[in-house]
DNA sequence: AAAGTAATCGACCACATTGGTCAATTAAAG
DNA sequence: CTTTAATTGACCAATGTGGTCGATTACTTT
């Protein structure tokens, strides 16, 4: 099959369900989006939850490959490993939306019909990946008698915080001229108070 | 009309709108749910528009009031102040928390019946109430050199993800024996670590 | 060229559900 | 006893659903 027909029923199948989650999402409107017959559709994803399920192992597989493949693990300081991070994130998202999106309204899904698959699923990823993430760090940047976890943990939502404040904004900007240089300088100043506070 | 009948169907509505969203949610599940006729429903309200809006409005004028009535505005220490804010917020939710879910899903609401008179309301909202929280508060209490919006975004943000952790644990547990002792203490030595960074 | 096979189509189906109506019944008030 | 208000639920047209299937097209293989 053409890779470029496999790459609009992709496409329409992911804008489709992120969009409107799995149940009301439509797969008269998937075919329609991607220019195929219902009968195609149906011919290679026997069913909606199939083509669902295909949907969301094809993602994690890119997204979350991608994302262990280029972090650094040697990094032991961890505000740098934290902004490695959030630089990753923001480059799947700019390079992925759709899956990303895809992934984030999969994983608040509570469908009856898929709940069970998506948790088995979900206890892999989740587990493996991410106890990793924050382990053997160099514990003797911060300064003496500070509470490490929670100090951790304010850098974390911090970065959330701003990560979300700028995808807001981002969506009420034309896409090609966005300054992501200036994003990553503000995301530095934020960081660099941090480690003012956390760091000896 | 009973106010015992009145409670039943704002409470059905309510539940029914913030579990599946605006369109999703069925007339025919509220009013099962109300246990009183299809007629009745529509008699009251004439269209599910107006009954989406009346909840609405119902819901803001109770929180945000009961929000407004209980903050304290002399209070010039902006970690205290953001302290109480969360507290109040933990309060809302916790009585109130069928019109907290039903005013979170609304907030995210996108459908094109309703949400140009959303929009209206809420610029209302929103600029009358939120800048009046963060203005004339002691800036001396900050160390000097120190960014200060920048701090106060990172408390905010802070005690957003603390909250939001909270209450994704919450869920796991039976309503009755639930430690808020514990959660506020726990919350407070967060608040005391970025005292000790922030504050001279 | 013929035969066989895989890809593709789209009309069609049975079914569920929707928001909303309305003539009729019951209950309350004057 | 009459008027008025509250309340019912069967009914409606419309829309949309996931999925099927026999027919058609396009490509290979013989």
């Amino acid at each position: 099959m053409e890779t470029e027909k496999q790459e609009r029923i992709i496409n329409a199948a992911l804008k489709e369900f992120a969009q409107k989650g799995y149940e009301k999402a439509s797969t008269n409107e998937i075919v329609k989006e991607a220019r195929i017959s219902k009968g195609l559709l149906f011919h290679y994803f026997k069913t909606k939850k199939d083509l669902f399920l295909f949907l969301y192992d094809f993602c994690i597989e890119i997204l979350l490959n991608e994302f262990f493949r280029k972090i650094d693990v040697m990094e032991k300081d961890i505000l740098i490993r934290l902004r490695q991070m959030t630089l990753l994130k923001f480059d799947l998202i700019r390079k992925h939306p759709e899956m990303f999106d895809f992934l984030m309204v999969a994983y608040g899904e509570d469908s009856d019909d898929i709940k069970k698959e998506l948790d088995e699923r979900n206890k892999g990823h989740i587990a493996t990946g991410f106890k990793m993430l924050f382990a053997e760090f160099d514990a003797s940047k911060f300064r003496e008698g500070m509470d490490i976890p929670k100090a951790i943990e304010v850098i974390s939502w911090t970065l959330e915080g701003f990560s979300k404040k700028q995808q807001e904004k981002i969506k009420l900007v034309p896409l090609n001229k966005i300054d992501y240089e200036s994003i990553l300088a503000e995301m530095d100043l934020y960081l660099e108070l941090l480690k003012k506070c956390f760091y000896r």
